[in-house]
DNA sequence: CGCCCAGTTGAGGACACTCAATAGCGGTGG
DNA sequence: CCACCGCTATTGAGTGTCCTCAACTGGGCG
C-alpha cells in the first residue's frame, strides 16, 4: 500500500524521496504511514515535540503563528509535495501550528527513516536542503509582498500569487480572515479591497473559485502604479 | 592562516565545521578564504550567481529584498557565527542583497568543500539543515513580531529583541532608516516612537549606543497591554 | 422557517504617512 | 579655532488609509 504510493512520488519526481532506488525505498515504506485531515484539522501544534515530518500528497495546509496579544499571522502556504515540520529533523519541537484549509493527504515520516537512509544517500539531503530553501524564499517573499503598500497592493499581490497564478494551479479565495491574516489586514478591509476589483471588473468570481481574473491590471497595481 | 581561523571554529562550537576531524579540517581549510567588509559593502547582489556560502566572523550584515515600486524591506539580520548564501548549496541564485551594517570578517566556502566533505561526514549535513532552520525560524519571528501591532509595539519588539537582548550581546541602534525597512515602518514614525520611548525613560542611549532599557516595560508594550 | 456564520457596507476616529522645516553632529577647509 | 557644509535625526501640520464598532445581507442547514 505505501510502496505504490512512495513509487508514485518518485515517478513524479515530487517528494522527498524522489531519486532513490527501489532497494532503498523497500525500506523506507513499512514505516511510512498516511494521514487524512478534513478542513480545520490540525497536522501538529506549536511547541509540541514530534518525531516525524511530512509531505503533502493533496490539499492545502497554513502555518501559524502567534503574538501574546492574541493576534495570528499566517506564515506560510502549503500545497503539492511541500515538506512540513523538517524542524524536527534538527530536534527542534513544531514552530507553528499547522492546519489545513482544504481536505489534506499526508505522508508521515519518522526521523529515523531519513537518519537511516541520509546515511547512505547522501543525495536525500540534497532533496531536505532544496525544500528548506523553498520554505526560506517563499518566508522572504511574503515578508516583502504581504507586508509592505497598500492593502489594494497586498491584496492584488496575493491574488496574483495565489488565486490566479501564471501557470494554473489556482487556489480557491479562501476566508476572509484568513486572507486577512495572510497580509496583515482587517476582514474587513480585505472585504471591501475585493468587493472594488469586483466592481472595478479586474475580478470575477462565484463563491470560493475564480474565474478569471485581469493580471496586467492587478500586476500594476500590485506594483503601485496606480 | 585559514587553520587556526578553522580550528578556532571549531572548538567554539560555532561554526559550519563544528565536529570535524583534523583530517577532515585540513583537506578543507586550503580553499576557504577569508574577505573582510567595511560597513555599507555588499557581499553579493540579489540574483548573481556565486559558487560559494560564507560564514559570518564577526559584524552584523543585512538581507535585503526589494519590490518592483522601489520600496525596500530588510528580511533578516545575521551575526556571530550565521550563514549566508546557502542558497548556493541548491543551485539557486543569491536571493538578497547582502550587505554589511557593521564592518565584518567573512569565511568564503566554495561550494565543493561542502560537497566533498558532506560525503563522507553526513554530520556537516545536520549542521547545515540547523542553520537553515535558524534562518526560517528566524524570517517567521519577523513576520509575526515586526508585522503586526502599532508603530510602538514593533519598535519596542525590535529593542527587545535586538538592542537590548535577554543575555548581553547587544547590537547597536541602526539608521532610523534602516529600523523602519526591518519594521515597515517610515523614518519618521520610527524617530518620533523612539524619541516617546526616551522621553517615558524607558531607553537611555547615546547616538548608536544603548545604555539602559526598561526591559519590562518595553515587554508589556510589545504585548499591547498599553 | 429561522438560525448561524461569513461576507458586505457604513460612519467615525486613530494612527501612520507625506511634505516640509528645524536641529544636531561630524568632518572639512579656511 | 571657528565657520560652513552635508547628512541624519527630530519635530510639526495636514492628510489619507485603515481600523473599530456596528448594522445589514445572504446562503447553508437544522
Amino acid at each position: 500500500m505505501g510502496e505504490t504510493k512512495c513509487r508514485y512520488c518518485t515517478t513524479r519526481n515530487l517528494a522527498l524521496f524522489a531519486g532513490l532506488d527501489e532497494g532503498d525505498l523497500r525500506r523506507v515504506h513499512q514505516p511510512i504511514k498516511e494521514v487524512a485531515l478534513a478542513q480545520q484539522d490540525a497536522l501538529y501544534r506549536m511547541n509540541e515535540r514530534g518525531s516525524a515530518l511530512f509531505t503533502l500528497r493533496s490539499g492545502v495546509m497554513k502555518l501559524m503563528q502567534y503574538l501574546p496579544d492574541g493576534s495570528q499571522r499566517i506564515v506560510r502556504l502549503l500545497r503539492d509535495s511541500d515538506a512540513l515540520g523538517l524542524e524536527t529533523l534538527v530536534g527542534q519541537p513544531y514552530q507553528h501550528d499547522a492546519i489545513a484549509l482544504t481536505d489534506c493527504m499526508i505522508c508521515v515520516i519518522p526521523v529515523e527513516v531519513v537518519d537511516l537512509l541520509g546515511r547512505e544517500q547522501p543525495r536525500l539531503y540534497r532533496e531536505l536542503m532544496t525544500r528548506w530553501q523553498q520554505a526560506l524564499s517563499e518566508a522572504d517573499v511574503w515578508l516583502t509582498e504581504f507586508t509592505t503598500g497598500t492593502a489594494r497592493q497586498r491584496v492584488a499581490r496575493l491574488l496574483l500569487r495565489l488565486a490566479c497564478p501564471e501557470g494554473g494551479n489556482h487556489l480557491p479565495l479562501f476566508g476572509r480572515e484568513d486572507i486577512g491574516a495572510m497580509v496583515g489586514l482587517t476582514t474587513e478591509t480585505v472585504s471591501r479591497t475585493i468587493a472594488e476589483l469586483r466592481r472595478q471588473g479586474l475580478l470575477r468570481d462565484r463563491g470560493a473559485n475564480i474565474h478569471e481574473c485581469n493580471r496586467e491590471m492587478l500586476r500594476r497595481i500590485a506594483d503601485g502604479e496606480e
